[in-house]
DNA sequence: CTGAAAGCGCTTACAG
DNA sequence: CTGAAAGCGCTTACAG
């Protein structure tokens, strides 16, 4: 037999020891975290009543439920998330998907939702779809597992396997962006169509007559803003649809500076126009700048949301305000009632506001 | 005796007896979702042999393993994210740690970490710390009782209790865009230093001698580009400290533009301004537009990190590109490495590039 | 108001 | 290669 053991042996055996002393009953697949049955030999309670301490379930004794609070305190407890998932079948975590992180918007609105939701023990987990239904399809397939509290989407455009997702899934929802008078939907949204047509009665007020219309992405609400345009200017007797210059690629800068070169050219004799989003309207500007058209005089242009850069162009941007951050807030805080079900699905539309720079 | 029962009352008990009597040993607390152990009967197995099959362990028979998967299909069965993570101790959620989504920078970094981490199962969970180390601590804190897979994180700069919580965790966690010589340290990242004495160097090369520096937000990232100015301007003789101009303020278009004037003001014979990021580069270049000062005429204007509309600018503007995309990719795979225990940790610089452009 | 029991749906650790 | 048992750390549903 040997007698001499080595340190590191001897090392693991004391340990061992210790572990088993402190812990007679930890299994061999103990995480180590504390967990409540911790909490619960320390503040001399069953689990149960710790559990509901901890939530703060009022139907608690207030002394246990110090002296519960107190423990838990002490041993550093805290709850195991997938533990609660699974006997509660409900996480803490709210999906949000939004279409693109490369639009400032969503990046506002993002932010407002953070700071409403994580506050009140609830964490977003955003999903970005692209404006592609699979890729929304995917996430939801991926994420409705994972039973998320409560769901943020944009708009109401998807697929209808997605919608039967959504409905199947019984999680509680809020439309953000756009508005809907179906019964039963919570939704958080402004008039995008009212929108469009403000800001093209600005141009139309401004004395501009042949007002065009340019837009990318394509996406319902910037097809809304289109349909408030043709509204406007059908009503002031303006209407022409060779002055729609619709893309279906992808906002940017830089193709806003192309489509403005094409407009330019092909349609000499525009006066104005009315950019779906500032960032193709950043660009159409700064291509003006380039080719020496001058902004406002030989032609007006506007764009849409009001994002960072728009009040430092050359001239400044004539914009919407679109109110993305309070979009944000109040989708959140629907969703906030609907999880805790004190409130019923509702509509909110805010408002947006005009704000005239130079550009017009 | 009541005989007649509302439909509704019907309904419900008709309800009930069809569930009883496809399911009779359904609990009252299933959550009605297709479990492993309803695989297991289809496919005439034990649940662990379907656990194995469907997570790919080659342990299993052919045969069965096919039988399985048919089985799972034809139930639509998808694991129970929450209970997979309670008993494996670890979830498939990637925990992401960004400063901001308003700098595009970061929004073009999880791109690629999405791109790179969802196809292979793992969900990425972005929280962002707004440069501000208490609110990374509390992101931490929790997040980390979720068990994430894996962690990515920006740069090396935190508090020492997130340092702990980060090495406590025993999650693989990748350091980004920086780089670090520190042993055991996993990080993918490219030379600050480097590339701010490039750009540096480029002004010195177009003969500007009177160069300053403006920088906002003064991350780590950002003073490291400060660094590698003064080194530039150092080797060439041309250092002055008064051509510093640091603010501590978040960096913005307007932000740029305010600091450009403040400069030309104070310091009326530079010839050349270094910004530490394209947005306050693009604000000065905005400015400069306004006051009729020309670019790069009278003063030289260079940027950093090659954001969208860098090269829109009047003049384009010159710049780094920094390969945030490649960053995004190559940590994302080598966290993928790290996780699977595939690969040690170490650390990859990758390359910047410099964009001569108009401006300069 | 409090608790013992059972269960959520998986995987680990042993056996064979 | 396959499985029975136990366990992950909570909450639900009953009882009292």
């Amino acid at each position: 037999m040997k007698i001499a053991l080595s340190y590191a042996t001897m090392g693991i055996f004391f340990c061992g020891l210790t572990l088993t002393l402190i812990n007679p009953r930890r299994s061999r697949r103990s995480s180590g975290r504390t967990t409540l049955a911790d909490v619960a030999a320390a503040a001399g309670v069953s689990p149960i009543t710790v559990s509901r301490a901890l939530r703060g379930e009022r139907s608690v004794d207030p002394q246990l439920a110090e002296r519960v609070h107190q423990a838990a305190r002490q041993l550093g407890y805290v709850p195991d998330p997938a533990a609660r998932a699974l006997a509660s079948q409900r996480s803490t975590q709210v999906l949000v998907l939004v279409p693109l992180l490369s639009n400032a918007l969503f990046v506002d609105l993002l932010e407002a939702v953070h700071r409403t939701l994580f506050p009140q023990g609830f964490q977003p987990l955003i999903g970005v779809t692209h404006y592609d239904s699979a890729e929304e399809e995917l996430l939801l397939r991926t994420y409705l597992p994972h039973r998320p509290a409560g769901l943020l989407v944009t708009g109401f455009d998807r697929s209808e396997d997605a919608r039967q997702l959504l409905a199947g899934s019984g999680v509680p929802c809020v439309h953000l962006m756009e508005t809907s008078t179906a019964p039963g939907t919570a939704c958080v949204g402004f008039s995008q169509v009212g929108a469009g047509e403000a800001i093209t009665r600005h141009l139309v007020e401004r004395g501009r007559r042949r007002i065009a219309f340019c837009a990318a992405q394509l996406d319902p609400r910037v097809l809304q803003r289109a349909e408030g345009y043709r509204r406007c200017l059908r009503a002031a007797g303006l209407y022409d649809p060779r002055l729609e210059v619709l893309s279906a690629e992808r906002s940017s800068m830089a193709l806003g500076a192309r489509l403005f070169e094409d407009m330019l050219q092909r349609l000499p004799d525009i006066d104005a126009i009315f950019f779906c989003n500032d960032d193709i309207a950043q660009g159409g500007l700064l291509a003006a700048a380039r080719l020496g058209v001058a902004v406002p005089g030989r032609i007006a242009i506007a764009g849409f949301n009001d994002l960072a850069g728009s009040d430092q162009m050359v001239p400044p941007l004539t914009t919407i305000r679109t109110p993305r951050s309070e979009v944000g807030r109040a989708g959140a805080t629907m969703l906030l009632e609907l999880m805790r079900g004190e409130a019923a699905p509702r509509c909110i539309e805010l408002d947006y506001e005009l704000v005239v720079r130079g550009s017009t």
